[in-house]
DNA sequence: TAGATTGTTAATCGATTAACAATC
DNA sequence: TAGATTGTTAATCGATTAACAATC
């Protein structure tokens, strides 16, 4: 597979190809040209077929794309078809919740284990992960070679969690306490999750507009 | 406040500046320069000083910006300080776990009501915020006028409860049900809430990072 | 005044769009 | 073959960066 530096941008719109095309392989469809994929997301045809053609022919003059490859060639793409190792650090409410609602299998990951500090929840499972003491996470995690860390901590906590995430060797982080956690990232893959962020751009974007309305 | 045609790039930026400013100003800086503040964002000093010349003349020349007076502005920019009113619309685990665990209040926003369509659910209390009838919301929005709504009902039931959201008047949606709601912004704005979004594409960091590795 | 740092204009860079030859 | 639509190059657009005069 083609895959020579792929800018931000393009990363970025991947998840949302593989949303969509989810979406229309469910309904049925077989070929999709890159003008009609573009106008279900609002794109131009052009950066449809710029964006796949970073990795590769996908598509077929005068035919388009067949639905069911593209689909499974961005999985590829991503690595959702990789069965990564996840850890889950932190298992309180967030932890927990993720752990019930969110679909790690669906979605192609594998959870292997989560820690905690409080000892009221050692040996408890949840949705089939059991909850172990995070000073005994290096011992559990010797043979299991986790790939993505969660890290569910109390924000005072991330430091310090982060630092057994390291030492477990964990490639990646998915972060969900606020604030940077200081590691670099040539060493470790960190992606913040900042869903207020999303709000207060909501909020920006109602407020611009109540102004434009009724004046400055 | 000046505000003529602010980018996304710019918009998307504004709730990492406000976050940052809550930092350094619980930290105690009274005073931080473009460069400064540039380096912990891992920004340049250029794009702070045009972001923040989008709104205005915050700064003063040869002192750098006061950190009280800019994180008080870009609260004001984004309209956090405007009490927008919000409803719930889908009582559920993801609806009750916001209601609990985000902290709307702590962060601006006034939860005026949560609806469902689970009699059982009917009259009850979380955090402070009483669950009504779905069937009931016109009649219970009719005096509170509500500006926001945050969609948390399963992605089967999204069209026919941004329906209902649509009827009881709010401005914006915040969605987090999976697939397009099918209102134009001009009417609405929504704003997607993808959470996996977020893991796909840190899983895509790690597989090219394995790729380059250990060869494609 | 001298030093520092802003606000703002000009230059650069990168991403998006348009165009079109290649080809199914 | 003719029509459609891709893959890809060239043109445009917008965002980021650099530079510097203004000014605290």
């Amino acid at each position: 597979m083609r895959r020579s530096f792929i800018s931000m941008a393009v990363i970025r719109r991947l998840p949302r190809y593989y949303r969509y095309l989810n979406e229309i392989l469910a309904a049925g469809v077989k070929q999709i040209s890159s003008r009609e994929l573009a106008d279900r997301m609002d794109l131009t045809a052009s950066q449809v077929r710029q964006d796949f053609n970073c990795f590769g022919d996908f598509g077929q003059q005068g035919c388009g794309y067949d639905v069911a490859a593209l689909h499974q060639a961005i999985k590829s793409i991503i690595g959702l078809d990789q069965g990564y190792k996840i850890v889950i650090m932190g298992a309180g409410r967030m932890g927990c919740s993720l752990l019930e609602h969110f679909g790690f299998e669906r979605r192609g990951f594998q959870v292997v284990a989560a820690f905690d500090k409080n000892p009221e929840l050692f040996g408890k499972v949840v949705n089939g992960v059991t909850i172990y003491d995070v000073a005994k996470a290096e011992e559990v995690c010797a043979h299991m070679r986790p790939d993505i860390g969660v890290l569910t901590v109390p924000s005072s906590e991330a430091k310090e969690a982060c630092a057994v995430l390291k030492k477990i060797g964990v490639k990646a982080i998915w972060n969900f306490t606020k604030g940077e956690l200081g590691v670099s990232e040539d060493e470790i893959i960190v992606e913040n999750v900042h869903i207020s962020d999303s709000l207060m751009s909501l909020c920006y974007q109602l407020t611009e507009k109540e102004e434009a309305l009724y004046g400055a």
